[in-house]
DNA sequence: CAGAATCCGTTTAGATACTG
DNA sequence: CAGTATCTAAACGGATTCTG
């Protein structure tokens, strides 16, 4: 009923010792997300996040491409842009992404009560 | 193929917005898996976590305990202690928790790779 | 044992302005 | 269009010391 915790949950839990990386990082999940259906534009990008500031977006793009998860493409032309895409690695993350999202929407009432009641019990 | 992206991503992919609550936290998902086998003491969740400071600790517990995720009980007796456990609330969230582990642990070459190659790349 | 208090360095992210 | 540069505020996390 209560083996002994391993000495080290670093080594064991994941790899990385940790969340996979990008994975508890606010920003790349959303950006993730923002590229299933298929590749998108810097500026295209921000829309949907809430007009994420450049600088913010640039370095979570930058981490995401580094990782693997995303490429950049410079697309020359009469309109010159860049777009950027998942690799089958970044898509295949998808999927538990998918899973964590839908647990927090089968949740989210159950948690905002959590809330409510653990701030109508705490000290003024 | 192409679908314009939804205008605000935070209304769509969770409710919470982002990643569910305490999902994007470094040391949140550890402690969860931490009491998955049964309630532990304060203590006995430090040795797994690096001798994580007593401070960290602390917060993340309360955080996980405002959220519904976890319960605080204190045990008097000759030995007095405090033990932390699992919600059904909190149960239910290891299941998403290991898909994402589950993926990283099987990525994890991969993403070694692509993180030497980029550095291999990148300029001096 | 289970923390609280204090200090401090690092990281994160927003605002703003500017550039090839 | 796709960023870069600079500044700033806040959050995160570690080290240390102290307490009911």
């Amino acid at each position: 009923m209560r083996p002994p915790l391993a000495r080290d949950m670093f080594d064991e839990l994941c790899p990385s010792g940790l969340l996979p990386l990008r994975f508890a990082d606010k920003w790349a999940p959303l950006v993730l997300t923002c590229l299933t259906d298929g590749p998108r534009r810097f500026s295209e990008l921000r829309v949907p996040l809430h007009r994420v500031t450049p600088r913010t977006l640039t370095r979570t793009l930058r981490a995401l491409q580094r990782d693997g998860l995303i490429t950049r493409a410079e697309c020359p032309g009469r309109t010159p842009h860049v777009e950027y895409a998942l690799t089958p690695l970044g898509r295949s993350l998808l999927e538990p992404l998918a899973a964590v999202c839908a647990w927090t929407r089968e949740h989210w009432e159950e948690l905002l009560r959590a809330r409510e009641e653990h701030i109508a019990a705490s000290p003024a």
